[in-house]
DNA sequence: CCGCCGATCTTT
DNA sequence: AAGATCGGCGGG
């Protein structure tokens, strides 16, 4: 029912693990973007477990949203650690990041892509044009409509203890050999191997 | 299963 | 004018 069975775990209750402390995400975007690899993104009752993301870097990485500086969209990139960075994409569809690095140093983790967990009914419903549950989540903009992000959560801080969306770790490591490879969907520094996903999990996203 | 293309808004 | 995308449609 709401609950999606996760294979390799025994079936029952689910564990939902700790919120990560703001310490977490301090560290530069591509240390911290293999390590949200299998962590849980929660919000309300819904949840996915992370399997694809990508990590962006500030005024050194023309792929970046920051790379020009800070613009009233990407001044949350600039920010400290551990805040959500909303963005509306292709004039329809909302994408999130988790800030990372020190305050004053502008960097990001895209989330593209996450495993339905908990909440996975309320998923569909968000989600109707999916026909199997491994469409639900991914995608960067598939993973915040299953879960019912957008604009309106842009900038909260995720480490607080009433934040609206989680980040949390429920026992279960990162891939100890992710998947890396080119960012998805940009023109520039596509040769940098800066997309990590967990190996051969069906939910990853599928480029173009 | 795969590739093409339109939708629609923000930023440059 | 292009973009950190998605889903519908047509063809194989």
């Amino acid at each position: 029912m709401g609950t999606a069975a996760e294979p390799g775990r025994p079936a029952g209750r689910v564990r939902r693990g700790r919120r990560l402390p703001r310490a977490f995400f301090a560290a530069d975007p591509l240390t911290v973007a293999p390590r949200l690899l299998n962590k849980v993104l929660e919000v309300g009752d819904r949840s996915v477990r992370i399997v694809e993301v990508e990590a962006y870097r500030g005024t050194d990485d023309p792929a970046s949203h920051a790379y020009r500086g800070p613009t009233p969209r990407t001044e949350v990139m600039f920010g400290p650690p551990g805040h959500l960075y909303v963005y509306f994409s292709y004039g329809m569809h909302w994408c999130a990041n988790v800030v990372c690095g020190p305050d004053g140093v502008a960097g990001a983790v895209l989330l593209r892509a996450g495993a339905p967990r908990t909440g996975v009914d309320a998923q569909r419903a968000a989600r109707p044009a999916a026909r199997r549950d491994v469409d639900l989540a991914s995608g960067p903009a598939r993973l915040t409509q299953a879960l019912g992000i957008d604009g309106s959560l842009g900038g909260i801080d995720l480490c607080r203890p009433d934040a609206a969306v989680t980040v949390r770790d429920d026992g279960v490591a990162p891939p100890p050999e992710p998947v890396a490879g080119p960012r998805v969907g940009i023109s520039v520094a596509t040769e940098l191997p800066w997309r990590f996903s967990v190996p051969g999990d069906p939910n990853r996203s599928r480029p173009r």
